[in-house]
DNA sequence: TACTAGTGGAACATCGATGTTCCACTACGG
DNA sequence: CCGTAGTGGAACATCGATGTTCCACTAGTA
């Protein structure tokens, strides 16, 4: 079947799918979970889950990796090289919102840092398109590219926060974000 | 001895000072870490952190108050009611962060949420404070009470996250979190 | 000096999460 | 209809964290 090499069948990717996705809802809540809460969630027996990830550390890296790739589709959607670095960055946080929580999951996570490279190219992308930012005169330079940067993130979690407590609108929480992510980087 | 009513003696409240210390720290770093970490690092002895806290609960419990008691303390020596709404956040936002990222143990804690009760006199009282900015015209009022004391957290985990990965130095991180919340009160 | 509070450590029992094995069941394509 | 991929569940072993008990040690103090 060579089933490593080759791109997983309709049902072995359906299944590993919603183990990953029932991971991201469960560990979101409670980052300690047991495994067997996952596959409750996903709707799978908790062997199943050991099929696909022998061992717990596999879960959590596959999930990463999971994650991550949807981090990096979600910056190329926002096509930092288009229009004022402040027009850019303004979409990026759109993208990013859409994530939802997820991102929250393997931000927090301090085993996983690794995977999270600081230097990793999409981290690098951003940071390329604060600096043009100083640059066009779109952004504030009395701000760092890394402070932006760690600010896009605290205003994702804040917004994240308005909307999961229910207090406010997801469409609500992602306008206020931008209104103070613009205020702030404006020059 | 009547050690449950009257104050603990001397070497008790230190022994005890040193453990809840200690948990700060290391259940910062690992949220899930063993007590035996946290006896360690507090250098005492594992049975001796039963002796005081005899389920790992009750000292996350003690752990929450103690944390609690900071930003009480922190809050009323911001002085809220003095000068504008916006002079006052400012000083609300240097004690707390002088408070350390001791904060985010509790603030992401789901399991100690009811101690961090929305709607604690403290919190209540920075809402108070926000709303007394929108009306003194200190603080933008496109933004609603509940979302600048979020940002508030956003901007200090921020500026922790910056200070703690070693990049810039307390002060500036303090600074540029001091600046950006001033440019997104402003009206 | 003797007494006591406070402590550290060894040893043990317990519990929950993890990982493994095995077997029966179901869906589905030949 | 039969074989196979995929699954669920029971049962078991293991491991680490937790909580408990007991005893020996040390620093103060009457």
């Amino acid at each position: 079947m060579d089933v490593h090499t080759a791109a997983e069948t309709g049902t072995r990717a359906r299944t590993r799918r919603a183990i990953l996705d029932a991971a991201v809802t469960v560990l979101t809540a409670d980052p300690a979970a047991a495994l067997a809460d996952i596959a409750a969630a996903a709707g799978v027996g908790r062997t199943t889950v050991h099929r696909y990830f022998p061992e717990r550390a596999e879960l959590l890296t596959a999930l990463s990796k999971h994650v991550w790739d949807q981090v990096v589709e979600a910056t190329h959607r926002a096509r930092l090289d288009e229009g004022t670095a402040a027009q850019a960055l303004g979409r990026l946080c759109q993208e990013y919102f859409d994530l939802g929580t997820v991102l929250t999951l393997v931000f927090n996570d301090p085993a996983q840092a690794e995977t999270w490279d600081e230097c990793s190219p999409t981290d690098l992308a951003v940071l390329d398109l604060i600096g043009r930012g100083h640059r066009d005169g779109t952004i504030d330079p009395a701000f760092s590219a890394a402070w932006v940067r760690d600010l896009l993130w605290a205003l994702l979690y804040s917004a994240w926060q308005q909307s999961t407590t229910g207090q406010v609108s997801r469409h609500d929480a992602l306008d206020a974000c931008l209104r103070a992510l613009r205020k702030v980087i404006a020059p």
